[in-house]
DNA sequence: GCAATTGATAGCGTGCCTCTATTGGTGAGT
DNA sequence: ACTCACCAATAGAGGCACGCTATCAATTGC
């Protein structure tokens, strides 16, 4: 359905029913609308709703009382259909009337337009209280593998009617897709530093050492974040924010960092982890998928300061569906906060 | 659908954005009508273009020119659309807006909406050269069986988009019925004594004697319609208007009929016929179905005069289809010949 | 900072939809 | 056979809503 698209629907001659046109064929740019466009030439919402009231009483007085409207009305708009059309719905037979088998037929379709009507309506009236549609959203490379299963049948099971578009974006362009409403959620990490968007923090997470298991600190239960002074931390490659957080901790920490080795995702990171190669800062929520046993990963928590990184649902400020986004927002939380 | 029934969508508070209702919400019975109603509250046609186009576009301008339309007409509709639905479909981004989800998901249905429309545009359009919808035509009993399963392939074929519901009925009550505009055609035997109603012969039917294979008239090729006057008739029941055609042939024949035996159906008339209880005049067009090898029954054309009766399609005849209807016949007869 | 672009708003005109009042036509009852 | 009741179509008038032009507010890009 291409609204723009001319179909070689015939017809040149019938006029459109439409409603108080003005000077109706004209605008502003001298463009001309083309007869044989499917742009006002359908019938009107509510000829459908006579046809079919006409339909169903078979009697012209009682379906204008089903419509409230007086019989002349419903007749005029029947006429008019029928002229717009091409076609007659009704027959007079005795002193009433019958509708026609292509009367029929029209009206069968018209109950269902305006079943898919009201089915419109009803969906629009959810979208008050409730997301529907297609929502895009997206998320950074260090969240989306660890998170997205965990909130996302939150999600379902509070909005059964929305379908979710992921995409895993680092924070910079998924900033910039949200910005340009290309998105309508990011799932991220803080700091966001831009006034047109608001965040509810879903998750608190911890930043935790990984280590190969024979790691001259895995025999201690914890580290001090001094401990990783002399470590080799494993960085993830510019752009994801995790690195960035992993540098600043670093920097507190007093650890100078060369940044010379370089992963793409937090699981090769991981795998180098394993190797040997290094240690890294993990966060808490990759922990079951990336330090679980059997991976050559372990963990071991910070002794004095406790790093974190909060993980946030944002949003565009002025979205029309900022509060569901919110209440969404804290729904995630209380679901990964029962969930430790 | 109920176009009568209210269904309780709430938005008691949400005015229709109607198409110049005059006074609106009253008509002359001083009914008033209740709001929670379905009719009158749903969207415009025109409105649903408008948001399509603005999902398809992403931008107002060049949906309001896809539509034809100033770009105020259309922003204007959208907000109106949006006070409707109670949804915000827009969102200001940057110096354009963009379409939110609740936006996308209701362009969604209303290009279903819209496609239907064109779907019920296409089939008025067709029902001008084809016969479309439920249609509905009776029979009579002694031609239902034996001529429907030879025309009812031809209708299928010409009006592919055609539902036949077919009825039987005797030709009195099938000619009310098809007065009031209950049937649409009538298959049946002229003759028709009904100004209200125009026919088609679709096939000259003659009639044939039909006897048990030791009949003593079962040695001749031909019979003479002298020689039944000594048979024994066998009729239908009254109501029939073959038991007419048969009686009024026996009348010309010289046979007195006493009328004391009557079969349902025709088909019990052959099976009588085969046990020897008489002999009686079946229609040519039945002859394959209750005459053949194994019936029991032989049939014998007459020699002098040739009775039959005429089977036409019939209709009203200000019925809006008439030239249809009567092509169809046409068809009709075509077929039966090119079959015999 | 200035100009261009985009969408929202204001104000106005036209025409379609709706109404009331009436006519034409059919069917039923006396 | 005539009259009355009922039904749908037609005529005429009015009001609201749609659509237009003109303008403004806001943002982006030079």
């Amino acid at each position: 359905m291409d609204i723009d698209g001319r179909q070689g629907v015939g017809h040149a001659t019938t006029k459109r029913p439409g409603n108080g046109a003005g000077n109706g064929n004209r605008n502003g740019n001298g463009r001309r609308r083309p007869f044989l466009t499917s742009i006002g030439m359908r019938p009107t919402i509510r000829q459908l709703e006579y046809l079919v009231a006409l339909d169903t009483h078979g009697h012209v007085g009682r379906a204008a009382a089903a419509c409230f409207v007086t019989q002349p009305t419903l007749s005029a708009q029947i006429r008019e259909l029928e002229k717009h059309v091409g076609v007659a719905v009704t027959e007079r037979v005795g002193r009433g009337i019958a509708v026609t088998a292509a009367g029929r037929e029209l009206a069968a379709r018209a109950r269902v337009i305006l079943q898919a009507a009201d089915e419109l309506l009803e969906s629009a009236h959810r979208s008050e209280t409730e997301l529907t549609g297609p929502l895009r959203v997206g998320a950074i490379p260090t969240v989306a593998p660890y998170l997205l299963a965990r909130v996302l049948p939150a999600v379902r099971e509070r909005h059964p009617s929305v379908e979710v578009h992921l995409l895993e974006l680092q924070t910079t362009p998924l900033l910039a897709a949200l910005g340009a409403a290309e998105l309508d959620l990011g799932l991220m990490a803080l700091p966001i530093d831009d006034e047109r968007f608001a965040h509810e923090v879903v998750l608190v997470d911890p930043f935790l050492l990984a280590m190969a298991p024979d790691h001259r600190l895995a025999n201690q239960s914890h580290v001090s974040l001094r401990g990783i002074r002399d470590e080799t931390v494993l960085l993830l490659e510019d752009g994801h924010c995790l690195r960035d957080q992993t540098l600043e901790i670093c920097d507190r920490a007093g650890a100078g960092n060369d940044g010379g080795i370089q992963g793409t995702s937090l699981h090769t990171i991981c795998q180098m982890v394993a190797a040997g190669m290094g240690v890294t800062l993990l966060p808490a929520s990759a922990r079951q998928v990336e330090a679980r046993d059997g991976t050559g990963v372990v963990v071991r928590h910070f002794s004095d300061t406790k790093p974190s990184r909060e993980v946030v649902l944002a949003w565009r400020k002025p979205a029309p569906a900022a509060a569901l986004y919110r209440d969404l927002g804290q729904l995630m939380a209380s679901r990964l906060a029962e969930a430790a």
